[in-house]
RNA sequence: GGCGCAUUGGUGUAGUUGGUUAACACGCUGCCCUCUCAAGGCAGAGAUCACGGGUUCGAGUCCCGUAUGCGCUACCA
């Protein structure tokens, strides 16, 4: 039988990077197991449901290289389905319709009334089950069904007994029935609820393993009854340790910001396959503890036993521009930057200079082999895309910032550099060969003669010439620039 | 309140059926390299393995209890 797997994301947001990891560590599975990684909007509330998440789950996913196999799969579109299966029940005495008045709640209110409802079952002993209309006698319920009185109908759970499963990463789970209320499988307006319609497109979907976050725990045990009671076969479970603000609180938008969305990473600069490699372990751990890990190893690698039950902290410091994602996704990107491939690189370097109106066509032809050359160069301290457009902005372009730290300390500092400087652009200009070697020896015969410190005469042509204060050996700059550019801007008097 | 889950340095994680100085990565400190900043190399700080009992010759590893955190407990998903 082969594997598959979902990912069924809401569509109430942006694509929170819990989720992102729950799709990441679905497909791994899928592609170790040869099986398919399906992708279901679960779009039942159509109240909060917006086409715009779903086009920017879909993006997150097409960017973290999440391909997903078949049509992908509208929740809402299987809505009559999930009724007929709530009729079934209903008909078949495993279900009952329940003719309470609808308690209107929203969101502020209903964790407290959650806790109070409880509370107050506790102290007067009630049975969480003890609906006035869950021994209705059949007769009276269809009557008044067909008397037109609004009803939700709910999943009759047994007074005796317990579920239990065999959780692939947490171990066996039992829960008593006396802790599971009867669930309600429709609405008194008919609309299927969120338990049903899962279970139901579930096994529609033929799904065999649901891998998930640890939050659905109780989830999952609602939805066992649900697939006993359809007389359909139960999938392997496998929940996944959630992932944590660095308080140890639930990370969510309102609270952190931007940091918790995954389109913020790629808008922020990073590199698919090192956020990627970051997630995968947040909650896992390769055996062999190498971290820096391709897609294929990842699958190679991945297994659901060896992810581990503990809570994952996502570590960054809010307020702190230096440290707003964790510092290792930050590592791990910058790792990617200056050693992945290149011309894998470039593209993506292609895509952030063009938005920032610094692309040049010949980059990607005549200059090709520059431009591949310019990019090893400077990746060697980058940390981002951003980086190549930002401060790697004097490379591609005449219009460049100068750093105001950088002109005092390197340029403004010593009051004979200013000559200095312009007798070394006339040595450059009067090079007949122009490149690294001869451009170093002629700079080291400038200081020699003025009798100053080459480091002088160094870090002042790289403050003219990128202008700022730390970059790249500076003899391989003037051979990146090249002659022309090079004297150009050591006769610029913009910085002074 | 109830039920469930978790707890190894600041963070992510290793720690095989209990057995030497608790390992790796990020971050941090110092040194080297050096034209700057990174990278790299070297060295180092940082953990009484949440706490308290117990079992054992011996426990991070097993058992019990406590604490703390988190999750769920909706006619939300």
């Amino acid at each position: 039988m082969t594997t598959r797997v979902r990912f069924a994301p809401s569509p109430t947001g942006y694509l929170h990077i819990g989720a992102a990891r729950s799709a990441l560590f679905n497909w791994l599975y899928a592609k170790k197991t040869g099986g398919k990684f399906l992708l279901r909007i679960e779009d039942t509330d159509l109240q909060r449901s917006t086409e715009e998440s779903t086009r920017s789950i879909i993006e997150g996913l097409a960017w973290l290289g999440l391909n997903f196999d078949e049509e992908m799969v509208f929740q809402s579109a299987n809505a009559d389905k999930h009724r007929a299966a709530a009729n079934q029940l209903l008909a078949e005495g495993k279900a009952y319709r329940d003719f309470t008045p609808k308690r209107e709640r929203d969101d502020a209110n209903v964790k407290q009334g959650v806790v109070d409802r409880a509370r107050a079952h506790a102290t007067e002993g009630l049975d969480a089950r003890s609906n006035p209309y869950r021994e209705l006698s059949k007769e009276e319920s269809d009557w008044r069904a067909k008397d037109g009185e609004p009803y939700a109908v709910r999943l009759k759970v047994a007074r005796e007994g317990q579920t239990q499963f065999e959780d692939v990463v947490y171990g066996p789970q039992q829960r008593d029935y006396s802790e599971i209320e009867d669930l309600v499988l429709l609405r008194s307006d008919g609309h299927p609820l969120y338990n049903l319609s899962v279970v139901i497109d579930d096994i529609e979907m033929k799904i065999t393993h649901v891998i998930r976050g640890q939050d659905h725990v109780t989830n999952t045990h609602k939805q066992i009854l649900l697939y006993q009671a359809l007389g359909a076969a139960v999938p392997v479970f496998a929940h996944l340790p959630l992932i944590l603000a660095p308080n140890k609180g639930k990370l969510s938008k309102r609270k952190h910001g931007e940091v918790v969305s995954l389109t913020t990473y790629r808008d922020r600069g990073f590199i698919p396959a090192a956020f990627r490699n970051f997630l995968a372990l947040l909650g896992w751990a390769p055996p062999e503890g190498k971290e820096m890990l391709s897609v294929d190893e990842l699958v190679d690698l991945f297994s659901l036993t060896a992810i581990h039950r503990s809570p994952a902290v996502f570590n960054f410091q809010e307020n702190d521009p230096r440290h707003w994602t964790d510092e290792k996704a930050l590592w791990m990107n910058a790792e990617y930057v200056r050693t992945m491939p290149v011309e894998e690189l470039l593209p993506m370097v292609k895509a952030e200079l063009r938005a920032n109106k610094l692309w040049r066509e010949e980059y990607d032809d005549d200059d090709r082999v520059w431009f591949l050359k310019t990019l090893d160069l400077i990746r060697q301290r980058y940390h981002t895309l951003k980086d190549f457009s930002a401060q790697g902005r004097a490379y591609f372009s005449d219009d460049f910032d100068f750093d105001e730290a950088a002109v005092n300390k390197n340029l403004r500092k010593d009051p004979q550099l200013r000559e200095l400087l312009q007798t070394l652009a006339a040595r450059l200009e009067a090079l007949a060969d122009f490149n690294l070697e001869t451009a170093e020896a002629a700079l080291r015969q400038v200081a020699e003669e003025a009798a100053v410190k080459a480091g002088l005469l160094i870090n002042g042509s790289r403050t003219m010439l990128t202008g700022q204060s730390v970059g790249p050996s500076m003899f391989e700059v003037f051979d990146i620039l090249g002659q022309k550019r090079s004297v150009e801007r050591l006769r610029s008097g913009v910085p002074w």
